[in-house]
DNA sequence: CTAACTGCAAACGTTTTGCAACTTT
DNA sequence: AAAGTTGCAAAACGTTTGCAGTTAG
């Protein structure tokens, strides 16, 4: 599932982010409202530089180290997730739905695929290592731009 | 030059390892030997870190700036590939072929399992996104240890 | 001899941390 | 007042880089 807006029943924007923190066990304050807001309006895949140029280009401002504590509070919470893609940083995902990544090495740009095609759950979940459970699947499938 | 080892015949281990640098494009100096032996003799995933003490436990000494150096070059020619789990350090493994990895989170294990299972390339090939090629697959299944 | 490689220490960029101040109850 | 949250600056961390000296072919 997505990130739960579990009520859009108010025309609120502010009022379902804030139920979807809420859901995640997570407590609303200005900041994180803040930062949930940049990254649900903002491109899907994000840094945490990118979050908080986003949040300070606003009125409202947030500190760096409270991108990062919000960004890790949120990630253990399930409402975002890590794509670890680039070991210099940090990327998220505001999706948490099952998908795979495309990341282009020569331009950086980073897509989604849907999982749907593969049948990898069913075959692997056999096989998992001894006295474990599945917490999730990462894909990153590596392109490279055709040279002209 | 060192008091060398090095100086072996054929059916030594050193040679093989010579040969394997040399088939992969890479210049077989004392240092690279060094970190090349650490890793085909140590467990298939390790960290940088990892090989430093490896390498430096022995008679002989390399640098970190030599370790990272050359662990990035090993990557480039495909001698060693990286793997990505751990935001906070790069992990390699001494296995280029294709195959993916259980991350236990809990434990920090790593473990490899069989893509032939898996029917993942084909499918996927035909709907890389547009003038890319594909250039890798990594897949990282997710694990917990169950609680008792 | 020349080009390639290495080591050191310093630089780097991202992320985390310590702590005082501020909210919220 | 207690508990939780924030901001700042500094620290910490893994990794990279500049450059002088060394080594390989």
């Amino acid at each position: 599932m997505k990130h739960s807006q579990l009520t859009n029943t108010s025309h609120e924007p502010d009022a379902d982010i804030r139920r979807s923190l809420i859901d995640n066990g997570i407590k609303p304050t200005r900041q994180r409202m803040e930062i949930a807001k940049a990254i649900i309006t903002k491109p899907q895949h994000f840094s945490a530089e990118q979050v908080f140029s986003i949040v300070n280009s606003d009125t409202e401002h947030v500190s760096k180290a409270t991108i990062y504590n919000t960004l890790n509070l949120f990630t253990e919470k399930g409402f975002i997730r890590q794509v670890l893609i680039d070991p210099t940083r940090i990327f998220y995902d505001s999706s948490t739905e099952a998908h795979g990544h495309f990341f282009n090495e020569d331009t950086g740009e980073l897509s989604d695929f849907c999982l749907d095609k593969l049948n990898i759950n069913r075959n692997q979940l056999a096989s998992l290592p001894e006295d474990t459970v599945l917490d999730g699947i990462d894909i990153i499938v590596r392109v490279k731009s055709i040279k002209k």
